[in-house]
DNA sequence: TTGTATGCGTTATCAT
DNA sequence: ATGATAACGCATACAA
């Protein structure tokens, strides 16, 4: 099963010429002699030559590879970006190679150094635990690109999104349908973006005159099941509410849940906002207004930022702007109603 | 910021060795004397010394990493396999380099060859749409390791699920709730997953002395949309049926979207069931019934495998069984109440 | 235009 | 036990 890899030797061989010229056809890195040209070029193709990434790579100091690691491969809000980065780097010779940080900073920082130790040409990062200092001292050594955190010193290797306007324009949103008692199931305390749409969130409201009550922001983590509790657990106190603007989708579909057990109907009784326009969210029941975050643009572009920045040219970090998407999860309230 | 990396010539100058001497240390492969270890370890620690993978593995001509490609990494299904693969590869020395085929052959057929060009030791292939005689062509050149396809030939290599019995059990838990009339939207035509739940569904139906009825069989192909227009051009003519069984969670989504666009209540209406159990499944409103596929513990066990049959130990291909999760979208058949 | 020789950073094979 | 040195497969400076 293992057959001998054939090497530029053998082919200099069959073709009666020496290896510089076989490697300068395969690199067109200078001019070579019709007939040598042909004759090489059928041996090549006669004994299926492949070159030796490892040797061209060891000599050549560049490995045409980029590193890109997620938070978490499994989470469809980095996928989608992955899937950019995938598609741009498709029509060039370089080739992704991915790890998974699985929110953890001993994992995130391993794969760093599996990564590097693979030469890697640069590195993305999709979200990070690690922290500033260690990110600056990642980036002396290669270059390092971010995505979703700003890092003081290397701001202009970062790419973030306004969450602050995000957090803003939902809320709102509802502010306009009418809604005056906006419940906000927040991200993870720690959590740069969390913290920017929850004070987006209270910017709106206070925009509007309305009071912040402490009361209506539920406590999440991004995830499902919290959203879901604490929503549950707000209905049952018989606080009054008529919207939620939940950070994330899939909190949103917690707090759907919620609304569900309790009878609740959305938009007529409840409306509904998401964050994050993940796919699926347009065939939930009913469609969810959502945050849109331009994940699928972000990847490419930042795929080409990357390839620009290792080539030396020019290259702004590209920008990008969230919008809402109103579906159906959201109505004008009902004028008296109330839960 | 391109610091020039610090070879294993540099920690032998610096502790007065041989380059033998510290290649020996490193690798453990040969005794050496505890002066000069200790010697060459507090060398190999003031220079930082890091090997260098390229060269190490041009000689040894093994990568010490398992080529990943899966037909969609932003795909739930898949990405789950993958961090189990992940998971499992944490805890050696070997690292998973992922790509994708993008449902395409072409494409496919490039991240192979970009992931052999890679010296990959093996390849685990996520669902695959090339042929089987270039699966098995590729199988030749390279430890080659399937999921999700059986191909004749090398079917010792192939991670298949029972999709019969899971289409089976599927439409069994409905006609036991008393369904008689139950809609199947299947997956893509060629799909073998797909052609073995429609077969299911079909011996189900027909053990049960139910006719099969090519009406209530909706042709998807594992997306939303589809799922959900053909499930509403069914609704608007008139068709009666009170139950359905999607090929997998996404169409059953689908589905769902129509009928609450019809204002059919689930289940009190129609009972639904999905396929993969999707994590987020859970947390429809509401959650869905579904067949559950241990695609994480999948991934794991693969991996593993992988890694034994490279070192030439024992190892069957892992079996895994399929399941139906019962949640709350499907119910008895409330006698008489048809669609 | 073409060939020879050297180097990339290791590991493996010899001697000693 | 240790040190020279060959070898891995290729690119390239230099010589011709």
């Amino acid at each position: 099963m293992k057959k001998r890899n054939v090497t530029i030797n053998e082919v200099a061989r069959a073709a009666g010429v020496s290896i510089s010229t076989v490697s300068r056809i395969i690199n067109g890195s200078a001019f070579v002699a019709e007939d040598k040209r042909e004759a090489v070029e059928t041996a090549l193709k006669d004994l299926g030559f492949q070159p030796n990434y490892l040797a061209r790579t060891l000599i050549s100091g560049k490995s045409m590879s980029i590193g890109v690691i997620a938070e978490d491969i499994v989470s469809p809000y980095f996928a989608d970006v992955i899937r950019g980065i995938e598609h741009h780097l498709l029509d060039t010779d370089y080739q992704p190679i991915l790890n998974s940080g699985h929110w953890s900073s001993p994992y995130e920082q391993r794969a760093i150094e599996t990564l590097i130790y693979r030469k890697v040409d640069a590195m993305i990062l999709l979200g990070s635990t690690l922290p500033d200092e260690k990110l600056r001292e990642i980036g002396e050594r290669i270059p390092l690109f971010v995505f979703g955190r700003s890092v003081p010193g290397m701001e202009e290797r970062c790419l973030v999104l306004d969450q602050f306007k995000g957090g803003y324009i939902a809320t709102r949103h509802l502010i306009e349908l009418g809604h005056r008692d906006i419940v906000h199931v927040t991200g993870p305390e720690n959590h740069q973006d969390a913290q920017e749409r929850l004070r987006g969130y209270q910017t709106a409201l206070e925009e509007s005159g309305l009071t912040f009550n402490p009361q209506l922001v539920l406590h999440g983590d991004f995830l499902e099941r919290t959203a879901y509790m604490a929503t549950l657990k707000l209905i049952e106190s018989l606080s009054s509410f008529t919207a939620i603007f939940a950070a994330n989708d899939q909190m949103a579909a917690g707090a759907r849940l919620a609304l569900y057990r309790k009878g609740l109907r959305i938009p007529e009784d409840v409306s509904l906002v998401g964050y994050d326009d993940l796919p699926g969210t347009a065939f939930m029941s009913p469609p969810l207004t959502t945050v849109h975050q331009p994940t699928y643009d972000i990847g490419q572009a930042l795929g080409r930022h990357v390839l620009r920045v290792l080539r030396d040219e020019e290259s702004p970090m590209p920008d990008f702007d969230l919008t809402l998407v109103v579906r159906e999860s959201t109505s004008r309230l009902h004028r008296g109603y109330r839960v």
